[in-house]
DNA sequence: AGGGTATTTCAGACTATTGA
DNA sequence: TCAATAGTCTGAAATACCCT
């Protein structure tokens, strides 16, 4: 699964705070850093939106300024800056040079924020899967990413810890709670679970692990409901 | 190197769907 | 209803990987 992490790239630190805190609040994952540079030194892959800083000068000379970021796999660039400074022409020649998107520096946070949630529809089969923690609709059930842990019982207060799942198991139920009523097809599991390598993967592979993850989360397994002929389901409560 | 665990593949049984 | 076909499930075994 990809670990999906924002990042703020900028010098401006009460400004690049504010958006951190903001994607905070959506339970996204957020780093920051200064400079383009940097973040390359930083990025493990895995996927991020970076959200780069220009001043005008960087703006007249953008491969330059953003030759650190072109070519990192499962990266999107958007960059903001001042648009009174920055002429048309010049964000023009970012956007065909590598950066996907140009915003002000004063964008509105809620346009901010659906300009985002849009960027992740493209890349990801839902926001939420960007989440560091996700619950189901009902508080059923609750995964943290970051502790790798499942939590079914949320909603009656007997909770139940689940940390025995291995990493496919948990990135299958981490997928299908995202889509939670939605019907994941084996290829979507292969496509975003095993990436690049998914054509050497024999769909049986997924069933295998569903029929596993089924297993060890007992009654709540008969949750994960087959739709014959296309995929699976989660269906809570 | 050896052991333990996770992942993948294979094969056979089972189940659902479809068309006659 | 029934047979053929396609899809799914599952146990067993092989393979890969990690840790000591």
């Amino acid at each position: 699964m990809s670990d999906f992490t924002f990042w703020v790239i900028s010098r401006d630190v009460p400004h690049y705070r504010v958006w951190e805190r903001m994607f905070r609040r959506e339970a996204w994952t957020v780093r920051s850093c200064e400079t383009p540079e940097m973040f390359r030194r930083k990025y493990a892959g895995g996927g991020a939106l970076a959200i780069v800083e220009i001043s005008p000068e960087d703006a007249a000379n953008p491969e330059k300024y953003l030759s650190q970021l072109a070519g990192l796999p499962g990266l999107i660039t958007v960059v903001f800056g001042d648009p009174a400074k920055i002429p048309p022409a010049q964000v023009a020649k970012l956007i065909e040079h590598s950066a996907d998107d140009f915003i002000p520096k004063n964008i509105d946070e809620r346009v901010l924020r659906s300009k985002i949630k849009a960027y992740l529809r493209r890349v990801m089969p839902s926001p939420s899967y960007a989440c560091t923690e996700i619950k189901s609709r009902n508080g059923e059930v609750r995964i943290d990413k970051t502790k790798r842990m499942v939590y079914i019982g949320s909603a009656n207060g007997k909770e139940k810890e689940f940390n025995s799942l291995t990493p496919k198991e948990f990135e299958i139920l981490y997928l299908l709670l995202s889509l939670e009523e939605q019907i994941v097809s084996r290829e979507l599991v292969l496509t975003q679970i095993w990436g690049d390598k998914s054509d050497a993967v024999n769909s049986e592979t997924v069933d295998k692990h569903v029929e596993s993850l089924r297993k060890k989360l007992g009654p709540f397994g008969r949750q994960i409901q087959t739709v014959y002929g296309t995929g699976y389901v989660l269906k809570c409560g």
